[in-house]
DNA sequence: CTGAGGAATTTGGCATACCAAATACCAACA
DNA sequence: TGTTGGTATTTGGTATGCCAAATTCCTCAG
């Protein structure tokens, strides 16, 4: 089969430079499904129990009522996007990572938030910079008001997501969003507890540092360790399979 | 809606140990028309023209020789890739990548292949360097023999994608597979005139020879560098857009 | 009481039908 | 001849039904 015999030609001419968007578009049940499940997903203890976790197409469609098709589509990209497994005949259910795919994740992120670090310092202009140390002192101080594993984590993340933007890649940026997805989805405390004992907040000051005096290889250098710090520790201390 | 609600609990006992693996499993319509529409795809010059490339649903099934229904799910296992996107009433077309979002994508792949460098440097085994060693040497006498851009690509693609899979990590390889096959959609001369032009054997070799020394800093800067420099090269000589 | 066998149910895969929106076509009018 | 308005057709979104495989449950023999 030919691959250019699948696209079919239709609409007239092109456009006269008169550009108007296209109208809202009301979000499909697909979408919607899509949505409500990752929600649902991410609000799931994955790693607290040890049973399969199953899903239910038709339980699902009642809930969101809609039929099971949409329902079906959103699974399917869910499964895409390696977050549901669907085994014929058996259940469409929560995958869960081993320790040595949780610790290539955080290699990757390395990898991708250390470039965008070093991105960052050619790109940001020194207002972002200047955002983000304010985004630190505030994250700083919330970690010192509240020992909650959840909020800290929550800083914790913010943080790093602000300086990925500050690439400006929104690339690095969908990137790293879908591995702190699998990430955090581990509640392991010593995750959290250690982010505290490698002095985590001292490691984002000389970060931001090396943002504001442009050092790009130094930036990516500090971010590199930092966060594969993180991936010996997990490495060391969490117990997962 | 709770999110644990939407968790059925099936099967009576945990199992015990044993680990038969499900058998075979014969794939399903939807995974079929998945790789069918996927290998169409690949085949296809994306940015060949400017019209938008739609795609026909039922055209498909048919081809297919299944239903409306699996085509659909693997579209939308597609749509989540960022290969295909859906619009309402309008079709199902191939997207165009931007010139700055295939620099992203660049950029990307320069922070998780340096990265693998740099695990390799740590985790490789000196046979599995060797044989990079041998590819290399063949790769580089085929591109003496032929001045095809595809099999030049393809083989420089082949070097790069060894070199990860040195990393031993198996995420980094699916990212940066996932991004070599939109890099891969330009068909622009210059992305391979480029890559003669600055003499990536002399880069690749210098690759090599920092992986052999176990110089992780040397191999992941090359890497990084050589990379970026593409990235460089696309922003200034590709026309797309 | 145990368990082996089979029937009933559950579940996901797939096909089909219908609908609304958007396009394409066409005829009538200026 | 060019434009316009309406109609027929196309197309993706959704609902529904059937099927085979796998599970669960029930029954009955030992």
């Amino acid at each position: 089969m030919s691959s250019k015999e699948i696209v079919s030609k239709r609409w007239h001419g092109g456009d006269h430079g008169l550009t108007i968007e296209r109208l809202p578009a009301k979000e499909s049940f697909k979408s919607k499904a899509y949505a409500a499940l990752k929600e649902a997903i991410t609000n799931m203890n994955i790693y607290g129990s040890d049973e399969p976790m199953l899903l239910d197409e038709r339980d699902i469609s009642e809930r969101l009522g809609a039929s099971r098709t949409p329902v079906r589509e959103a699974v399917a990209m869910l499964e895409q996007e390696g977050l549901l497994r669907a085994v014929p005949r058996r259940g469409i259910m929560v995958v869960r990572r081993s320790k040595a795919e949780i610790i290539e994740m955080i290699e990757a992120w390395a990898a991708l938030e250390s470039m965008a670090a070093r991105l960052a310092t050619q790109r940001a202009s020194d207002e972002a910079i200047a955002e983000l140390r304010a985004l630190f002192k505030e994250f700083d101080l919330s970690r010192i008001e509240r020992d909650r594993c959840d909020e800290y984590s929550g800083a914790n993340i913010a943080f790093h997501q602000a300086l990925i933007r500050l690439s400006g890649s929104s690339l690095l940026a969908a990137m790293t969003d879908n591995l702190f997805f699998h990430v955090r989805a581990i509640r392991h405390r010593t995750i959290f507890e250690m982010d505290r004992a490698q002095r985590s907040a001292a490691d984002h000051r000389e970060i931001i540092s090396a943002l504001e005096a442009r050092d790009a290889d130094r930036a990516e250098r500090l971010v590199r360790d930092h966060t594969l710090r993180l991936a010996r520790h997990v490495e060391s201390h969490v117990q997962l399979d």
